[in-house]
RNA sequence: GGAGGGGUGGCAGAGCGGUCGAAUGCGGCGGUCUCGAAAACCGUUACGGGCGGUUCCGUCCGUCGAGGGUUCAAAUCCCUCCCCCUCCGCCA
């Protein structure tokens, strides 16, 4: 959630700001509502300050502290359902968008910061060059859902063990963490109340899973205090998404699936690094694809197409030869303090002064790595990955 | 799944209806002593919120796992939930 404090300073900020997420309205409902608790707290405080009695109270005081005790029971009423209504509007503001982040609200409005590489005019696509089981998969669990079989298996083994490694040596320390969690993990990282369409709810035990050990991760130290900054983590873990909205889009092959697995990048910061660890995440990242040799470009994602949580946002889209474009395979993101305030995660800023972090997260690499190299190279195997035990060409 | 025990400040650990935001110890910070350090001694040391002045302070309110209840009054009594530990059962 926002700094309700900075809000109240300076609202004219935040609402232009927030404008550009379309977000101006759910920031004035929130301090009105804000308004209306202020007023009642300080007669609740006095009516409580006057029901202070020290010691045994004298039989003729009995009466009187009975009236109070009527008067603020209503009050304290009106007092939490105030603040209730506070604080679930304060739920939905999202993050302000960095300045630089573009205009817009779609996928168009991004800006393309740069290109490497050289994209092939065209290629087969991966379902062609690896194993995939797609129909056998649909049989047992539906659409959406495939097996990676024999050496296909073992390039993705290999791809999320090298990006272990890499990471690690950028400092990242490898956390294989649950994929159920409960709701306050998931409303801390910001996908609650906004994004339940995307999300599998196990009902009978009040448990989600997760699409990204963003969450995990996230809440690994929710309502802590931390000593030491900055924490930087790699999550390995399988990730699943409804994609209950995105019916009819990317329905081929594995592209976008209800289930994969993914090697996240995870950073707590002093709010005045976030942004020089955020452009520290997208180096990795394009090491990464670099080393591989995918081609690709880095785009800065537009302000009304950010999620609730981030304030900036890069992705790195791989060229998709059989689909003749650039489509995402890393996502990385500033959250600032949104996560962290959510969570109630603070710091040691000094003697006396706890402060609220800033969490950032980025794909180190996804299956859908596996498909850019499959459609790319055509079956053959980068070497840096043969030291990881990945074949030197793919044989289905 | 069954049976017990427990959740208190950075940590350990008392308190079990009002004088308790909370003894004591450790740790942290400041000081005395010292050329310096250790030891000893003295002082200080939870978080959140409203308001007023605003590097910081004053004042009032809330918080002893969370939420509800009893009472003029709850860390202390009652109910529900969450978490941790021990034992039994089951199990990768």
């Amino acid at each position: 959630m926002i700094d309700l404090r900075a809000a109240r300073a300076d609202p004219g900020r935040f609402r232009a700001a927030l404008a550009r997420k379309g977000a101006a309205e759910a920031l004035d409902a929130m301090l009105a509502a804000d308004e209306r608790w202020r007023a009642l707290v300080p007669r609740v405080d006095d009516l409580r300050s006057r029901q202070r009695v020290k010691g045994k109270p004298a039989p003729e005081q009995l009466e009187e502290l009975a009236r109070l005790k009527d008067e603020l029971r209503e009050l304290e009423q009106e007092l939490a359902a105030a603040e209730a209504e506070r604080d679930e509007l304060l739920a939905q503001v999202p993050n302000p968008p960095d300045p630089t982040a573009p205009d817009g609200a779609s996928e168009e409005d991004a800006e393309e910061l740069r290109r490497w590489g050289d994209p092939p005019a065209d290629g087969p696509e991966h379902t062609e060059v690896g194993r995939f089981e797609l129909e056998r998969a649909a049989r047992l669990s539906g659409s959406r859902f495939g097996f990676l079989v024999g050496d296909t298996a073992l390039v993705a083994l290999a791809l999320y063990r090298f990006a272990v490694d890499r990471a690690g040596a950028h400092g990242h320390v490898p956390v294989v963490p649950p994929v159920l969690v409960r709701e306050e993990a998931m409303y801390g990282t910001g996908f609650f109340p906004t994004d339940r369409s995307n999300i599998y709810a196990l009902e009978a035990d009040e448990l989600y899973l997760t699409g990204t050990s963003e969450v995990a991760l996230a809440g690994m130290h929710m309502t802590e205090i931390l000593d030491e900054l900055p924490l930087r983590y790699c999550g390995i873990s399988t990730c699943f998404r409804r994609e209950s909205g995105a019916a009819g889009k990317d329905t081929r092959g594995m592209f976008r699936v209800h289930q994969f697995n993914k090697v996240e990048l995870f950073v707590y910061c002093e709010p005045g690094r976030s942004s020089e660890e955020h452009d520290r995440l997208l180096a990795i990242e394009e090491e990464l694809v670099q080393a591989l040799g995918l081609p690709y470009r880095v785009v800065n994602v537009a302000a009304g197409d950010l999620g609730a949580s981030a304030t900036k946002k890069y992705d790195i889209e791989a060229w998709f030869p059989s689909q003749r474009r650039y489509r995402e395979i890393t996502s990385t993101s500033n959250t600032t303090d949104f996560q962290a305030r959510r969570l109630g995660i603070r710091f040691r800023a000094g003697e006396k002064r706890l402060e609220t972090p800033h969490t950032l997260n980025g794909t180190a690499v996804t299956d859908r790595w596996l498909l850019a190299l499959l459609e790319n190279f055509r079956g053959e195997v980068p070497d840096v990955l043969r030291g990881y035990g990945a074949p030197p060409r793919v044989e289905r």
